[in-house]
DNA sequence: TGTCAAGATAGACGCATGTCGATGTCTTGT
DNA sequence: ACAAGACATCGACATGCGTCTATCTTGACA
């Protein structure tokens, strides 16, 4: 409802409508500083673009020139900001985009909104 | 072109069309970083929903519990980020959202082509 | 049961960032 | 010329964040 927490998507109406409240802000910025990092784009770039929507993490490791636990780390930062979807089987560790968080990010820049105001 | 810079636009495909690389992943960061604090999102949402889409810091600071050089700060990252263009008038200043930079925000997010590959 | 490989966690380090108070720079009006 | 108001800049401070090495946990398999 709020928008708060990072776990309520959906959240806010695009930018041009109306300002955001501080709530709601908080909850969007949660969002967008865990994509706001030249790792963790790629990382998202990769998994939504790789066959079946999703990746393992030993498919992601070898697009990086950084150690194995820092993308981990990227990784867990875009899990517990509800933009990755994590699936153990086996050995392997499956990431997935959200739709929901990616819906809801992609409302907040709504095209039509932004050029109707901004133009 | 390269999309390296903060300054060039239209930068790269929706996210699940293809990996996004280096230069274009640190192009992106720059403007996503930008946005990615609830104080400058709120700032990008009571600018762009102002009537006239513009609006004078004297506009901007009363909605803040921060100190007038916070807001500037801030207004600064979001003008230096290309997300903002800024207009002296008399002794006011005015600023505005730069349609090219939330065009390409959202062109990165789009809602078709995140939702085609993610479902 | 022991070994190996995949991935996560812990702790440390340095740099970036949000905030402030104090001060500087213009512009307008007296 | 001076004073006042709008906004920017500066320097300081605490906190956050990206990266690493070392280590832990878990599952497969001999």
């Amino acid at each position: 409802m709020s928008c708060a927490g990072s776990e309520s998507f959906g959240c806010c109406a695009p930018l041009a409508r109306e300002p955001l409240n501080e709530d709601q802000a908080a909850g969007m910025s949660v969002i967008l500083k865990a994509l706001a990092d030249p790792v963790r784009l790629r990382l998202m770039s990769i998994v939504l673009s790789h066959e079946g929507g999703e990746a393992c993490v030993c498919d992601l490791l070898p697009a990086f020139d950084l150690s194995q636990p820092t993308i981990s780390h990227h990784l867990k930062v875009l899990h517990e900001s509800g933009l990755l979807d994590r699936d153990k089987r086996g050995v392997w560790v499956y990431y997935r985009a959200r739709p929901e968080a990616m819906a809801a990010v992609a409302s907040v820049f709504d095209v039509d909104t932004l050029t109707e105001t901004a133009r």
